[in-house]
RNA sequence: GCCCGGAUGGUGGAACGGUAUACACGGCGGCCUCAAAAGCCGCUGCCUUUACGGGCUUGUGGGUUCGAAUCCCACUCCGGGUACCA
C-alpha cells in the first residue's frame, strides 16, 4: 500500500474537537417533550492536580454510553462538574499560603483542558463546580429545607475526632478506627455537632435498593452497612435498685439460655450500679482501662474477653431466674441499648466470656439430627427445635419459638418485636476552613437561628490563616462572624463550621438539569424530565459513601415535595482499576502512566480505546505500553484504508447490491454486518467494550486482507465495510471514525443512526459442522445450513477419520445438532 | 471468621452446556528497502513425530451429561468488602 497516506491524531483531533465546540454539538435543550431521554452521568472528579488515568478510564466508559445512547435515537445528557470543596486544596493551603480558590481553579482548567482535549462529549453548558456561590447557595439551601423539617439538627455527642486533621469525621469516614484520609487514630471527644437524620431512611434506604439495577455486591454493602435486624427489646429488672433495663436481642428464641447480663463501659449507670456492693474499684479500674483503649484493639474478637463483675443481679423475664451483672468491653454503647442479655449457650462471643470467667452453659436450642444439626458442639447457632426452656415452647422450631415468645413478652408488657440498625446519624459538620458555609446564626436570646433564604448564600470568606486549631479557621473572620440576629436583631454569630464535601455531592445530579438557574436550586418540572440518572459509572470506592448519602438526600427532598423520584441512579456501573505491573499506580512505586504523555505520543482516540480494549471495564486492567501500539496500529490502518478508498473509485458508503458481488466481497459484507450485530449487543448490555473493539478490528483486518492480498476487492463493498468500521468505532475513537467516516460519505457520524445489521446477510447458506466421536472432534465438513439430521448423521458416519475411530467399537448413541455437530457415543 | 469476586497460552484477554485459546501484545520467518522505520504476508498452547499423524490442556480432586472453561460438590491460591452490631 503507498505510504502517501498518514494517520494524524495530531491534526485530526484538534480538527474535530473545534467543530464540535464551535457547533455546540453536545448541548442537550431541557425539552425533553416525547422523547426517549438517557441521563449519562460520571461521578464528578475531584480536581486535584492533572486528571490521572482512572479519569481516562471513567470518562471513556461514559462516553462510549453517551455516544452509543444518542446514535440509537435517545435525547442525552451528559453533563461535567467538579467536586471542588475539600481537604487537599486547604492542605496545600497551609504549606503554600496559596488560597485554596486559586489552586482549585487551576486544577479545574486542567481538567477541563484535559476533558476537551479527549474530546468527551460533554454539555459544557451546564458545567458547575461545588465551591461556586451559585452552587453552594442551593447547597445552603437544602440544608435549611432540610434544618425546617427536622432532618438538620445540632446535638452534643460522642464523635470521631481525627487530631491530624483537626477535624470530626463522619462514622464512614473512620476505618478501622482510623481516619480514613490521615491514617491517624481517632480520638472520642464530646461535643457540639450538626447531623442529617439519615436514620429516620434507614428503612426505605434498605428497600429501595431492590428497585435499582445495581451491581449486586454494591447493593450487600449498604445493605451490611445499614445493617438492619430484626428482632426484639427486651426487660431485665435490677430489683435491688428497682431499675429496668432494656436489651435488643435478634434471638429472642434464646431467653431462657441466657446466664448472665453485661453492660458496656460506657453505660450511663455502671456507677450507680456497683456503688456498695464491694465492687466499686475494680469497675472503677476498669471502665478507666476500657475507655482508653484504642478503637482497633477493642474491637478485635480474638482477643481475650475481659470484664468485672458488678455484683448486681437482673431477672430474666421468662423465667424469673436472677443472673449476675458484668460489665465487659465487648459490649459497645452505640449499639441497641448498650446492655446485652448473654446467651453462652448459642453466641460466639458470650460462650468465650463465659468460658474466660467460668459461667455456666446453657442449651436451649438442638439441631435436628436428620437436618444437619449438630449432636454437642456449643455455642450451637444453627437450625433446630427448643430445648429446657418452658413446656409452652419446648419441640418448637426456633423459628416458630421466637414468634411465639415475642408474642409472649407483649402480652405480658416485658418486651416487644424491635428492628435495630448499624447506621448512625451522618455527622456533617467539619471544623475547616474549605467547605459550605453552614446557614446558621447562633443567638443567645433566639439559640439556633436558619439564616433567611433570600440571604443566601452565605459567602466563604478569606482568612488569613488556614490551619485548624481545633476550631474551624473561620472563627477567626470576626467581620463576617458578627451578625445581627435575623430573628431579635441583636448581637450573635454565625456558625463557623463547614459542610462535610459529601453534602455538596448528594445533589449536584440535580442541579446539572437546571444549572444556570438563579432562582431556585432546580426547575421541579425540567428535573422531572431527566430524573433520575439513567446510567450512573464510577468507582466502587463509593459503595458506601456518596452513593448512600445521595440516596437518601434524594429520599428527603423527595419527601419535601422538591424531587418526584425515590431513587438517584436508576443503573449503576462500576469500573475497575488501571494497574500497572499488576500493582496500583503510585508515586511511590513509580509506576504512574500519565492520560498526558499517552495522549500526547499516540492521540487521545489510541488511549480512549486502549484503556477500554484491555479488558471488560469493570474488571482491573493491567497498563501495557506495547499494548497501546497495538491499538494504535489499528486506527492508522482503518484511516490509511479509509483514506484510500476515499480517494479511489466508488463513491459515498451505500451497500452494494448483494447480487452483483463475488463470493468474496460477500464474505465482507457479511462481515460487516456481523461486526454491526456484536458490537450492538456489546454495547446494549454489559458494557463489553473489549469485544466490541476486538469485532471492529477482525473487520478492519478483513478489509485490508481484501484490499491488499486478494486485491480485486469490489470499492464499494471495501467503502461500505470501512465506513462500518468507523460507525461502530465512532464511541471509542470519535475523531478518528469521524474523520475516516467523513472522508468517504462527506456525512458526519454522530448524525447517522447507529447501523443495523441486516438478519438475511447474517444467516448462512453453507455452514461448518464438526464430527465428533465421545466428545472428540474427528473431522469437519461444509454442509448446507438446511441438511438434515439424517444427512448429517450419514456424512458424520461416512467420513474416513471417523471411521477410524470407530473401528471395532459399537455405537450406542449418535447426537445431532443442525448446523453445529454430530456426536457419535460409541463403547468397547 | 463471614460475605462477594476471580484463577484459561510467554502476556492482557475471547468463548448462549456444543470446533477452547477470538482480538491484541510479545516472539519467529518472509516481502519491500542500499539500509532502517513504517507498511504488507505468514507461523506461533504443550508433548510426541523427519513427516502424515497421535496424545494432552481452562488452579486441584470428584460428580452430572452424548458432550463441561461453563452446571453441582469438596479443596488450594489470589483480590475486594466487612468484622465483638447482640
Amino acid at each position: 500500500m503507498s505510504t502517501e497516506y498518514r494517520y494524524d491524531p495530531e491534526e485530526i483531533e484538534p480538527r474535530w474537537q473545534k467543530v464540535w465546540a464551535d457547533e455546540r454539538t453536545w448541548e442537550v435543550s431541557n425539552d425533553v417533550e416525547g422523547r426517549d431521554k438517557s441521563y449519562v452521568l460520571v461521578m464528578l472528579p475531584y480536581p486535584s492536580g492533572e486528571p490521572h488515568i482512572g479519569h481516562l478510564k471513567v470518562y471513556s466508559v461514559g462516553d462510549a454510553v453517551a455516544h452509543f445512547h444518542r446514535r440509537t435515537g435517545r435525547h442525552v445528557l451528559n453533563p461535567m462538574g467538579y467536586d471542588a470543596f475539600g481537604l487537599p486544596a486547604e492542605n496545600n493551603a497551609i504549606k503554600t499560603g496559596e488560597h485554596p480558590r486559586d489552586s482549585t481553579k487551576k486544577s479545574i482548567e486542567s481538567f477541563r483542558r484535559q476533558f476537551k482535549r479527549w474530546g468527551i462529549s460533554i454539555d459544557w453548558s451546564r458545567e458547575l463546580a461545588t465551591c461556586e456561590p451559585d452552587y453552594y447557595r442551593w447547597t445552603q439551601w437544602i440544608f435549611l429545607q432540610f434544618y425546617n423539617a427536622g432532618l438538620a439538627y445540632r446535638k452534643a455527642a460522642t464523635v470521631n475526632w481525627d487530631p491530624v486533621e483537626e477535624t470530626v469525621l463522619a462514622n464512614e469516614q473512620v476505618v478501622d478506627g482510623r481516619g480514613e484520609r490521615s491514617g491517624a487514630l481517632v480520638e472520642v471527644r464530646h461535643l457540639e455537632q450538626w447531623f442529617f437524620r439519615i436514620t429516620d431512611y434507614a428503612d426505605r434506604l434498605v428497600d429501595g435498593l431492590d428497585e435499582i439495577e445495581w451491581p449486586e455486591h454494591v447493593k450487600t454493602m449498604q445493605r451490611n452497612w445499614i445493617g438492619r435486624s430484626e428482632g426484639a427489646e427486651v426487660t431485665f429488672r435490677c430489683e435491688d435498685l428497682g431499675v429496668d433495663y432494656p436489651v435488643f436481642t435478634t434471638r429472642p428464641d434464646t431467653l431462657f439460655g441466657a446466664t448472665f447480663f453485661v453492660l458496656a463501659p460506657e453505660h450511663p449507670d455502671i456507677e450507680k450500679l456497683a456503688a456498695g456492693t464491694g465492687h466499686e474499684d475494680e469497675v472503677r479500674d476498669y471502665v478507666n482501662r476500657a475507655l482508653t483503649t484504642d478503637k482497633e484493639d477493642r474491637g478485635n474478637a480474638d482477643r481475650t474477653k475481659t470484664g468485672v463483675p458488678l455484683g448486681r443481679t437482673v431477672t430474666n423475664p421468662v423465667n424469673g431466674e436472677q443472673i449476675p451483672m458484668f460489665v465487659a468491653d465487648y459490649v459497645l454503647m452505640e449499639y441497641g441499648t448498650g446492655a446485652v442479655m448473654a446467651v453462652p449457650g448459642h453466641d460466639q462471643r458470650d460462650y468465650d466470656f463465659a468460658k474466660t470467667f467460668d459461667l455456666p452453659v446453657k442449651r436451649v436450642v438442638e439441631g435436628v439430627p436428620d437436618e444437619g444439626g449438630d449432636e454437642d458442639g456449643l455455642p450451637y447457632t444453627g437450625p433446630g427445635v427448643l430445648v429446657n426452656s418452658h413446656p409452652d415452647f419446648d419441640g418448637l422450631d426456633k423459628t416458630a419459638a421466637l414468634e411465639a415468645i415475642v408474642r409472649w413478652l407483649d402480652r405480658e408488657g416485658k418486651g416487644n418485636s424491635s428492628t435495630n440498625y448499624r447506621l448512625r446519624d451522618w455527622l456533617l459538620s467539619r471544623q475547616r476552613y474549605w467547605g459550605c458555609p453552614i446557614p446558621i446564626i447562633h443567638c443567645e436570646a433566639c439559640g439556633t437561628v436558619p439564616v433567611p433564604e433570600d440571604q443566601l448564600p452565605v459567602i466563604l470568606p478569606d482568612v488569613e490563616d488556614y490551619k485548624p486549631k481545633g476550631r474551624s479557621p473561620l472563627a477567626a473572620a470576626t467581620d463576617w462572624v458578627n451578625v445581627p440576629c435575623p430573628s431579635c436583631g441583636k448581637p450573635a454569630k454565625r456558625e463557623t463550621d463547614t459542610m462535610d464535601t459529601f453534602v455538596d455531592s448528594s445533589w449536584y445530579f440535580l442541579r446539572y438539569t437546571d444549572a444556570s438557574n438563579d432562582e431556585a436550586a432546580w426547575d421541579p418540572e425540567i428535573l422531572k424530565r431527566w430524573a433520575p440518572v439513567d446510567q450512573y459509572i464510577g468507582g466502587v470506592e463509593h459503595a458506601i459513601l456518596h452513593l448512600l448519602y445521595a440516596r437518601f438526600f434524594v429520599k428527603a427532598l423527595a419527601d419535601l415535595g422538591h424531587v418526584d423520584v425515590q431513587e438517584p441512579f436508576a443503573k449503576l456501573f462500576t469500573q475497575g482499576m488501571v494497574t500497572k505491573d499488576g500493582a496500583k499506580m503510585s508515586k511511590s512505586r513509580g509506576n504512574v502512566v500519565s492520560p498526558q504523555d499517552i495522549v500526547a505520543a499516540r492521540g487521545a482516540d489510541t488511549a480512549r480505546t486502549y484503556i477500554l480494549f484491555i479488558a471488560p471495564p469493570d474488571q482491573d486492567a493491567d497498563w501495557a505500553d506495547e499494548g497501546v501500539d497495538g491499538v494504535y496500529r489499528f486506527l492508522s490502518r482503518l484511516w490509511r484504508l479509509s483514506a484510500a478508498a476515499a480517494d479511489g473509485p466508488g463513491a459515498g458508503a451505500d451497500q452494494p447490491d448483494v447480487e452483483s458481488l463475488s463470493p468474496a466481497d460477500l464474505e465482507l459484507l457479511r462481515k460487516a454486518h456481523w461486526a454491526i450485530e456484536k458490537v450492538t449487543n456489546d454495547m446494549a448490555g454489559r458494557f463489553n467494550f473489549n469485544t466490541a473493539i476486538s469485532a471492529v478490528m477482525e473487520l478492519t483486518n478483513d478489509v485490508s486482507r481484501a484490499v491488499n492480498e486478494r486485491g480485486d476487492a469490489e470499492p464499494q463493498a471495501v467503502r461500505f465495510a470501512l465506513a462500518t468500521a468507523a460507525s461502530l468505532l465512532f464511541p471509542f475513537a470519535p475523531h478518528v471514525a469521524a474523520d475516516a467516516y467523513s472522508k468517504l460519505t462527506g456525512d458526519r457520524v454522530w448524525e447517522q443512526p447507529w447501523p443495523a445489521a441486516d438478519s438475511e446477510l447474517l444467516e448462512r447458506d453453507t455452514v461448518e459442522v464438526v464430527f465428533q466421536v465421545n466428545g472428540k472432534v474427528r473431522d469437519r465438513a461444509s454442509v448446507p445450513a438446511t441438511a438434515s439430521k439424517n444427512e448429517l448423521e450419514a456424512l458424520a458416519m461416512a467420513s474416513p477419520k471417523v471411521q477410524a475411530h470407530l473401528e471395532g467399537k459399537t455405537v450406542a448413541k449418535v447426537i445431532v445438532v443442525p448446523g453445529k455437530l454430530v456426536n457419535i457415543a460409541v463403547r468397547g
